[in-house]
DNA sequence: CCCTAGATGCAT
DNA sequence: TGCATCTAGGGG
């Protein structure tokens, strides 16, 4: 942990793709009653929500305004949105920007530095370590965070939230190198160039495979 | 209402 | 490549 700082709604006040680098190198530990998993994230994506001028974001979950669903992307900073994927897979964000505006980042993909035991009974597809977190819906299965109980769990409080407990820590030093490019499996011109939110640390193992959206290969033009 | 496509993972 | 399986949105 030697590095890493806890984080602040302050860290996390400003537009998700400003803060998404910097979530890159830091860490998020969360504890249920099955066990305590820390992942090291290793790739992300910003989503922005409606309303947001220049950074209006046709990917984004909020981007028809609030609704039930996406109703925590809207709310205070640090908190995590929880949402299902497919009707099967859990996948987190860490919510940021001001409250009132919405904004996450989707955590991509993340090494697994502590309690890769309570991981690998979780995720028994996993047969490699550097597959335990390799994927969004990988990552919310392997620190135990599930839609809809665990939406809207604080990681700055590390309070208690359907019995899970879950703590993001950020690096105090930037990364030297981050990766960009356009963001995975989202269609349209959102999933191209014009939207370059998804950031990677370069050479990770743990990073996922990029896919293009249905009508992003198109949009972009190839 | 009914249909479609989705910030996906995994077996085939 | 197809399936699992739930949901928000858009169209009839």
């Amino acid at each position: 942990m030697s590095g890493l700082v806890p984080a602040t709604r302050e860290a996390l006040q400003a537009l998700p793709a400003e803060v998404a680098p910097t979530l890159l190198g830091g860490e998020l530990q969360v504890t249920t009653a099955t066990g305590a998993v820390t992942v090291r994230i290793t790739e992300v994506e910003a989503y922005h929500g409606r309303g947001t001028g220049a950074f209006a974001d046709p990917g984004s979950h909020a981007r028809m305004g609030p609704t039930a669903r996406n109703a925590t992307m809207w709310g205070e900073p640090g908190h995590l949105y929880v949402y299902l994927s497919h009707g099967i897979h859990s996948c987190v964000n860490v919510v940021c920007g001001p409250e009132g505006v919405a904004g996450g980042i989707l955590l991509r993909a993340g090494e697994v530095v502590e309690g890769a035991d309570v991981a690998h009974v979780r995720r028994p597809a996993a047969r490699l370590a550097r597959d335990l977190a390799r994927g969004p819906g990988r990552l919310g299965d392997a620190v135990g965070l599930r839609h809809p109980v665990h939406d809207g769990i604080d990681a700055v409080t590390g309070a208690d939230r359907a019995g899970a407990r879950a703590r993001l820590f950020l690096r105090a030093e930037p990364l030297d190198q981050i990766a960009t490019g356009p963001r995975v499996g989202v269609a349209g011109v959102a999933g191209t160039d014009a939207f370059p939110w998804r950031f990677w640390i370069p050479g990770d193992p743990t990073v996922s495979a990029f896919r293009w959206g249905r009508g992003a290969r198109e949009a972009a033009g190839g």
